[in-house]
DNA sequence: TTTAAACTCTACTACTCATATATAATTACT
DNA sequence: AGTAATTATATATGAGTAGTAGAGTTTAAA
C-alpha cells in the first residue's frame, strides 16, 4: 500500500500537471485543491524538489513548478522515492537490495526468486502510469 | 513490502510443502529449519490454521500439516490473510475497499483507476505464484 | 493415571514509522 | 521596509510491527 505521503505528492503532481506550462502553484492552492495539510505537503514538495521532479522560486508570487513533463514521471518513480522499494522483499530489490538476517543462504532461497518475477510485472505496470496518462483519462 | 508475518508464513509453508504427505511437523522443527522465532511463528501457524491453509493436531506428537495442496495456495491468499490489500490504496482494491477520508468525488479521481490497473497486474502475477510453483524451482 | 510434549490464547512490551504540527529562518518581489 | 512565499529543523503523537511471556488445554505414550 501507498503511504499516505506518496498519494499526497502524487496528487500534487496531478494538481500542477493540470495547470498551464510557466503557471507558478503556490503550496496554499495545492493543499485546498487537492485535500492535503499544507505543512506536510511542504514537507513532500521539497522531497519532490530534492528528487528533481518539481522546481520552486521564493518569495512572494513564488511557489512550485513541474520540472519534468508529465509523461517522463511514473508511478515507480513516486514509489520509489517515498515509500522505497517496488520488491516485496530487500532480498528481490533492485535499487534497494538488502539481504535478509534470517536466510543462511540466499542461492537456494526458495521464496526470492518467485518475489524477483512479481517485482518485474509490477514494476513493468507501474512504469506505464505516468503523470501524463493518469490526467489524461 | 512483505511484512516479517507474511514472510515467515511463507517459508512455514515452503517447509510443510516439502514434507511428505500426512507427516505431522512441530512448530520446533519449524522454527529452526525456517529460522524463526518460535513463539511468533506459533502465532503465525494459528492463523494460518484460521485461514484454513494448515491444519492442527494437538497434543504428543502433534503439530502442523498443509490442508490445502501446494498449488491451491497463493502468494496473494497468504499476502491478504497477513498485510491486507494487494492494491496501492483502499480505494482501488477488491476485498479491502475503503473510501479515502481526503477524497471528495471518487468518480472524479485521477489516481484510483490507474491503481486499479496496477492491482489487476499485481494479483495476476500474485495468483501464479503457488506454494507448489516455488518448491519446484 | 500420570506425565511430557505439543498446541491455544491473551496480554504485554519495545521499538519503529507514519503523520503530521510548530517555529524560526531565508528569500524575493513591491 | 514590508509582505508573502519557500526552506529547514525540531517535536509530538498515534498506530503498527515484531516479538515475548505465561498460563491453560489437549493428546498420547508409559
Amino acid at each position: 500500500m501507498l503511504s499516505q505521503k506518496t498519494k499526497y505528492a502524487l496528487k500534487a503532481l496531478l494538481y500542477l500537471a493540470q495547470q498551464d506550462v510557466n503557471h507558478i502553484s503556490k503550496t496554499t492552492d495545492i493543499a485546498e485543491a487537492a485535500n492535503i495539510p499544507k505543512k506536510f505537503l511542504e514537507q513532500i514538495l521539497l522531497d519532490l524538489k530534492r528528487g528533481h521532479f518539481v522546481g520552486s522560486k521564493q518569495g512572494k508570487y513564488g511557489g512550485y513548478y513541474l520540472l519534468k513533463s508529465g509523461n517522463e514521471i511514473t508511478l515507480a518513480d513516486i514509489h520509489r522515492l517515498f515509500d522505497g522499494a517496488i520488491a516485496l522483499l530487500p532480498c528481490a530489490s533492485l535499487n534497494f537490495y538488502e539481504r535478509c538476517s534470517d536466510c543462511t543462504d540466499e542461492s537456494e532461497c526458495l521464496l526470492r526468486h518467485g518475489l524477483m518475477t512479481i517485482r518485474d510485472e509490477t514494476l513493468k505496470a507501474m512504469k506505464d502510469i505516468t503523470i501524463a496518462s493518469l490526467v489524461n483519462k
